[in-house]
DNA sequence: ATATACTGTTCCAGAACCGTAACGAAATGA
DNA sequence: TCATTTCGTTACGGTTCTGGAACAGTATAT
């Protein structure tokens, strides 16, 4: 149970949005991270058609978001042995890695708001 | 001084971004969203080019930024009368309602977040 | 008056995204 | 066996974003 006013929050994410801009790295689109996130934080097996469900978007979507964070070394994907028409969503070091400076980042942000 | 743990960083950021896609807006992009929330949470006057300055982007991005969110009703554009080579980047009603609105949801992802 | 500096915008080619639809591969059921 | 269903991916046409360069308009300085 996090206390969090709004207008605590419009300025936490207003200093998170602007470190993530002025970091070189491009930015992850807002779906891209969403994704990210779920690989991440919701436990596995994740599928295409799972994370399409959980978001509310089409498959498509999912396929090109998988396509760009897996070249960036964010997530892989792996074929299911047990039924080969799914597609597993794995996590990756790299990942991981990502994420925890992202978790951090924010965490700091929040000590320096008032 | 707000205590947010980098777990409970993550958790509330994976959490405001599902709200981001779920719902049937288009997600503005994280530059976007950087504008956006400097032209409301900073002090006034706001011109393009010190909105390009302070993100760490080009004065294109800025303005194609403006045309985007013009569009959608969430800043709105003056020339500044007093040097007619500035542009001032100014509020809207709908813009705080927006953010407004992301405020409070944020806030209570916060309040159901462990 | 004229050159210079500065502002925001527009133009350009390229890249990434979007939704819809079609697709091949794999599993299931008759 | 053969039709059907269920996967994820690809193809299509269109929109938006990107950085860099050129641009017109305004202010300033000589």
């Amino acid at each position: 149970m996090l206390i969090l006013s709004p207008s605590q929050s419009l300025s936490l994410w207003h200093k998170a949005m602007l470190a993530q801009v002025r970091d070189d790295d491009p930015d992850l689109t807002t779906r891209q991270m969403a994704i990210l996130l779920t690989v991440y934080l919701d436990p596995p097996p994740h599928t295409v058609r799972g994370l399409a469900a959980n978001l509310g978007v089409t498959k498509p979507v999912i396929t090109r978001a998988l396509d760009t964070m897996g070249i960036m070394g964010l997530v892989a994907r792996r074929r299911d042995e047990r039924d080969r028409r799914n597609v597993l969503v794995q996590r990756t070091v790299e990942g991981a890695e990502y994420l925890q400076r992202l978790g951090d980042l924010i965490s700091q942000q929040a000590a320096e708001t008032v």
